[in-house]
DNA sequence: AATGAATGAGAGTTCATTCAT
DNA sequence: CATGAATGAACTCTCATTCAT
């Protein structure tokens, strides 16, 4: 679980219980708003309930963050924007192939965020961007650019190299994406499903996609029709 | 475009002005609460302005749909529950293949939904579901449920004939379904995508999906893991 | 049941069907009128349902009748105003003692306007008058006024005969009207009453204030303070 | 004038002003909804105005009373259905004859009761009951089936007492509740009313109508007609 | 720092009345 | 005469945000 990075966290060893609390407020008023932002979209989650939720009241929340909107962009900065810094650093790092590069990232993805409540902001963009046109400007800013570089450069990487076929980039990026905004649409979309989610095994759905994606981008089907 | 099949429109020569417009009601007001739920969702469509962009009065809405939901059931009836019974006997008559007749439903699919307005319900409900279950619950009746029962059928009729693996049916809709679902979120969040939706061609996002789609049925990679 | 007397209803031997229809129009919507506002009140009755409960449209109502207020009136002159002519002359004609006449004149009350739906008018004016200025105004004047009159006449009678002590006949009126108007609350107030109306046997009620209420007239009882 | 019970008012000297008022809300709101309620009804009475009378904006007024209705049954609480508690206790002590203690009953409730706003909420249920039958079945439940529990005991000292015939309780209630509630609509009738009420003595009628009422009980005429 | 009482714009829905046909 | 489609003011209830304490 992601610790409050939004908000500093000087760590300092001794500390009475009241002040700790305070410190931790941010936080856990982020957390409860992830959880209400996720299960009930961005409009329909009132301050009240995040506040409570999070054992504060309504007038705290708007003492830390100054606005709905505002908490909202905190969220996305805790769990996916500022996060982003970390993943690059760590792909950079890796020394395999690319395609072993890009099974892993698309592991390591499902692992942190499409099988987390996290990926619940993804589809609350995806839902509810255009009635907040700040918001979904902030996320596409802070988000979704961060996103198609981080995937842009390993393709690159993989072209660079000789393992992928010289693909338009940026076509390629949304061939990537694709299974994995299904994935998460589809786990936060329990309304429409029939008989509970037996019906997909995300793991498997995202190997076999990942290796259609991979066979592809190897051999350049992205391109041209066979 | 759908005709208003949801009100009777019996042909008649001969109209007065007032009543052509009675008639035509409706249909208009279904028309523009289309155009806005698909655009702002539900929750966050004014009644007034579903009115207003119909050009009548807030009151004249009520007068043809008791309520908000009554009226988006309605939409739904008229754009999606309600075409069902054609779209089975127009499968039920075609007389290729099974991968041919699954590669023309996923191209008139596409062309009758995918690509129009109507998708936009898909993507509202797999939104706004959780918060409207009434509406959750009559989507799932009206439209998941029939859906399903179409696939199926095409599923099994590819077994049948032994064009298909037995592969386990109800996983295997899900197969077909997943890029449609894809499609349908992606072509309506536009607050998401970068520059405009060049990126991705859904044409060809859509036909190489069904390849593969049927490249597993075939060869039942969706019964056993590789 | 009171014909339609507000409305001119000439006699005329041969009429075609529709054309009686169309007479009886306005007996037919105060009849509906009185059914519902003795049922639901004056504000709570829907102009659209007594157009409907008497097989008319909205429209063809205020065809009739200016408004609501208006078909108010209509249905308290048909049914009390416009009566008190009649009643007048009758206990004018009688010719027993006043007690007697008293008796009968409360009897006749009864059966005339306290068992039937139009002393659910009254009720209605109790209730309703003060946010009904107008139609409290009017009911003022064409029932309460020629009402007290009728009573006033009838222990001045008594008075003047010698049967009765020279009570102070305004404060008398009142003594008499307070059973009365008791039992019409009584029987509308339905919502009040624990086990259906069992208890109250309204007869034996008014048969047992008539001789209370005779006694103190013919003692003088109310005439002074104890 | 009963003070706020329904919500708690512990004594505490010290207080700052915000506080104060906060406590006094409750309070303030069930006395001005019970003026609007007595002088318009329930149905015309406007949630906006019963805020605006005690001061404050519509919207704190749904921050203690979540509905209409709900304040409406406060109301009642407040002021009648709390009531019975001690209103039992104080005539289970009374130790004269049971004639004395339904004279006293009867003042008693003059003074408290009729003689206040609060006979207005008796006539409300009256004149409304029947189109809000929540709020009637309320009103049965806390108040009229109290009311009738009180009465009965008393009647039924009476007889055990062998002040009173063995009259059959359930009828003698409705004669000792019949004045009372003719008082009730009679003072909150003003509009059916010729000349202001100088009319009508309230507590004269009362004390005439109590004397008759024991002459009855005491001699069974309740039973047999004379 | 923390509270929670208070606000008021805005949403869905109802219904008396009008008027073109 | 008769219709019923259309109107729009009015009503109840919600909730992000403010601010005195």
């Amino acid at each position: 679980m992601p610790a409050s990075s939004y908000f500093a966290d000087k760590l300092c060893p001794v500390r009475a219980k009241r002040e700790r609390r305070k410190e931790a407020r941010p936080g856990e008023l982020l957390d409860a708003a992830l959880d209400l932002f996720v299960e009930k979209g961005f409009a329909a989650t009132r301050s009240e309930e995040v506040a409570a939720r999070a054992g504060v009241s309504k007038g705290t929340l708007f003492l830390y963050f100054p606005s709905k909107e505002e908490l909202f962009k905190a969220v996305v900065n805790e769990n996916l924007a500022g996060r982003f810094g970390a993943w690059n650093q760590e792909f950079d790092a890796f020394e395999g192939s690319t395609p072993d590069l890009l099974r892993h990232v698309m592991r390591v993805w499902w692992e942190r965020v499409g099988s987390t409540r996290v990926s619940g902001i993804t589809k609350l963009m995806m839902c509810e961007g255009g009635n907040f046109p700040e918001l979904a400007a902030f996320y596409q800013r802070e988000v979704v650019k961060p996103g198609h570089a981080l995937l842009r450069r390993i393709i690159q990487r993989g072209i660079d190299r000789g393992e992928f076929a010289p693909v338009e980039v940026d076509l390629a990026i949304y061939t990537v994406l694709a299974p994995m905004m299904f994935l998460m649409l589809w786990k936060h979309s329990t309304s429409i499903c029939v008989d509970r989610e037996i019906q997909l095994d995300p793991e498997r759905y995202l190997a076999m996609q990942t290796e259609t994606v991979l066979h592809g981008l190897c051999n350049a089907l992205g391109a041209s029709r066979p």
